[in-house]
DNA sequence: CGGGAGATTGACTGATCTCAACCCGGGTGG
DNA sequence: CCACCCGGGTTGAGATCAGTCAATCTCCCG
């Protein structure tokens, strides 16, 4: 799994100096953390880690994209969030010393560093912009999952996948001609929207008969955004 | 609103002590939290803080029982949590410094100390352990609503209805002849659930029926714990 | 070319919501 | 003292959104 020379210190040291929680830390603490690791690399599919299993530290994302979910006891997974390059993951985990309640898969071939739970506790017992600054980070998560609770409980299936399409144009970006920079199944569309496949599928051929969207296999560009929003929101 | 001489300040003192996540402060640092006020009192329904209100700083409760909960653009409340004695409110807000994601109302008379924001973050900035005890609570809030928005996405509205009665009883307690603690209509409960009114009118009569509970009016009595928790699990 | 995973479509089912009527108990005002 | 009113609770009938099941299709890959 690991890949030799992807990464030179000195631009791990960049990524966490600009992109992480990390970014406050003073010159000696940075130099605590494991800037010359060769970071972990994963494929499309590959568990970073599991629902159950004990946590000890935090996982920065250095490249690719990775789907936070849960698994259901039927086994449908839901899923949470995802997490970008700059983004941490487990520190829920870590700072409660609980089992994790999420697994992490790749959905795009990621490198992650590994950052000891150690270190970030100390860091957060000694420097109160860190600590800041992770409060900060779950405060904004809370404030997702809150949005989210009301949406799933109040929202139509339709209503959700609409929202669903404008955040991940928001969190993914879009390339020219409006594409979301992002290749889901249409089953991982269903985990995030909390419904089936076959709703996914038919919604999604229904706002492409609206003219709302363009579907090119697992591409999807969105055309009216606006329209979308109106649907997401208002009930009828 | 207020009553005067209902507290005095041995007993504000001894009660962010034993009880809050103030319990680690020093007694200089306690010291500065307001424990000569004398704490807000509100009657069953009466709001604190509404959704999109500014907030400044953490609402202790002290005494009561708060729901806090958003308000869907069709006007129906999904209750998110409770907050009791020594549980914190609006501590998101203050932190992230956005504007209240919810709303707050008391729906047992309660009492509440408010504690100013910058006095807040001047404790995550100089006390270690005091960051952390408020990471913590963050984090387990934040898997409590990673668990709700599975279920919710997942489960039947039996089995939320189920799940939600068991989580009341660990929640509120429940007196001699087990029947819990707290007074909700069914609203309400239909507002935690995620479900309408009518809905939970059926399913309680379904599982009295079926022994599992007993109603009188709002008191409600669990009966067969095992069987709601089978049922709240297990898809049929 | 065969196999398999993901995508699509259709038919059917049923859980849950909606709407509307009605009940019940407590409080109020004439 | 009683009629009325009102909020919350209950019940029934009907509508419908969305899930299930099963067949089929389309790629892509070995």
């Amino acid at each position: 799994m690991k890949e030799n020379k992807l990464q030179d210190s000195a631009s791990l040291r960049d990524f966490f100096r600009s992109t992480t929680v990390f970014r406050h830390l003073s010159e000696a603490e940075l130099n605590g953390l494991p800037l010359h690791s060769v970071p972990d690399t994963y494929k499309r599919g590959a568990v970073i880690y599991q629902e159950g299993s004990r946590i000890s530290g935090f996982y920065v994302v250095f490249q690719g994209v990775i789907k936070i979910y849960k698994t259901g006891n039927d086994g449908k997974d839901q899923i949470i969030r995802f997490a970008k390059p700059g983004d941490i993951m487990g520190f829920r985990s870590t700072i409660t010393g609980e089992l994790a309640c999420t697994s992490t898969r790749a959905i795009e071939p990621a490198q992650i560093v590994f950052v000891p739970g150690e270190q970030v506790t100390r860091l957060v017992k000694t420097n109160g912009d860190f600590a800041m600054d992770l409060l900060q980070i779950a405060c904004s998560e809370l404030r997702e999952a809150n949005d989210y609770i009301t949406d799933i409980a109040q929202k139509t299936v339709r209503e959700r996948l609409a929202e669903v399409l404008l955040q991940l144009k928001r969190t993914f970006d879009w390339d020219a001609e409006q594409y979301l920079k992002i290749n889901l199944t249409r089953e991982e569309l269903a985990n995030i929207v909390g419904t089936t496949t076959e709703s996914v599928i038919r919604l999604l051929s229904e706002f492409k008969q609206q003219g709302l969207v363009n579907i090119q296999g697992r591409r999807i560009q969105i055309l009216k955004a606006e329209k979308l929003r109106l649907l997401a929101d208002i009930n009828y």
